[in-house]
DNA sequence: CATTGTATTGAACGGAAGTTCAATAGCAGT
DNA sequence: ACTGCTATTGAACTTCCGTTCAATACAATG
């Protein structure tokens, strides 16, 4: 009673289309073989017979939702700006919008996130990805630095690309559960009143 | 074949304790009811005779969990300092110290996080808490604030507080697969180095 | 058209989960 | 000592999980 035939890769894409379906509506823990297969419209064994076991089905799902994340690119309009401050804090308010517009994608990622905690090769696949995060922030960083070296004596490009990324993830993890009554805005700004200081000096009065 | 009779609060103590170390090897969903009744040395109907469910057992472990959280108390050497963002910063410290002195909490804090992101129960006892803790950074920020406030015009006290405690919750997500790696000192130094203008202004060269 | 390979199915299996429950044993009160 | 209450046990039940596998039908090859 088999169905039709489709080439590897395309069942492979639909499956995975499948298992992020199922993960992002019931949670990574409540991802079944079972339920993904109903998802896909197939047979619990060709799940089985792509992936080999859930376990794997489960990286390649990481695999899959990491790739599609877009790297963090400065678009030229954000490269324009003079001010390097300007700049950071632009990309800052890009990538939190970011976190209200695909809840899901978020909330999946901090599932494989605590998954990680037990698993190394989950574990690894994250690290590696948000090393590259963190590591796109820090040109942005040192230009900022660079910009008043005097007043930021100690203070490194890694450093500051860290508590960037740190703020983005609190933010994250806090709009995860506190969609509605968390402002983006006003948490920004709050940011921003941070970092507004690390450009020109403000005219002290 | 029943044992020993032990009073209702000691026992529900006794499984709590239980529960709260197979959680925290075994994270929260793979905390089950065998496991936990086997770490109690007690029989599973045991367990669900004191918490009814599963469901009820890990919500009393939350509430234990929560319970025995310190409350963020400013100790008088900290608020002996006479300089507010030295307060704030040394508050800070202490809390992101704090995170990788107790990371089996913090865990096992951020597994009930998201299993808050489908439990509206778990969601709101996570809600106030987080509020609680947010609101307590409070005082420290709007001291911050009032020292300089043309410097801050539009960063609310809420504001900054929420920032602080999204900065210290992205550093727990960070710590959390990266312990060996992420460097609280460095860290921190960098937040310092935002923070500290909101002191008293620097000299402009 | 026959053959071969393989994608596909669905039933079956073993295990572990949460929950239920009749039986039992310890304790308090009389 | 007896009675009654309840904490406690451990086995049974249902369900669902991941996984295995023999049977099957489709597609390409000859």
């Amino acid at each position: 009673m088999p169905g039709k035939r489709v080439p590897e890769p395309e069942r492979r894409e639909q499956i995975l289309a499948a298992t992020y379906d199922v993960a992002a509506e019931h949670g990574l823990w409540e991802t079944t073989i079972l339920r993904v297969s109903a998802a896909a419209n197939v047979s619990p064994g060709l799940v089985m017979f792509h992936f080999e076991t859930r376990r794997q089905l489960l990286l390649a799902l990481l695999d899959h939702l990491l790739a599609q994340t877009t790297v963090l690119l400065v678009d030229p309009e954000v490269s324009a700006l003079p001010s390097p401050s300007d700049r950071l804090i632009a990309v800052l308010r890009r990538e939190m919008s970011r976190l209200t517009s695909e809840p899901m994608r978020i909330r999946l990622t901090f599932d494989f996130w605590m998954a990680g905690v037990r698993d190394a090769a989950i574990r690894e696949k994250l690290r590696t990805e948000f090393a590259r995060y963190r590591a796109s922030f820090r040109p942005l960083a040192a230009d900022v630095l660079r910009a008043e070296p005097e007043r930021f004596a100690g203070v490194t490009p890694d450093g500051l690309a860290g508590v960037s990324v740190s703020i983005i993830k609190g933010c994250a993890v806090q709009s995860m559960i506190d969609a509605e009554h968390f402002d983006v805005e006003d948490h920004l700004a709050a940011a921003v009143g941070l970092m507004q200081h690390l450009g020109p000096a403000p005219t002290v009065g």
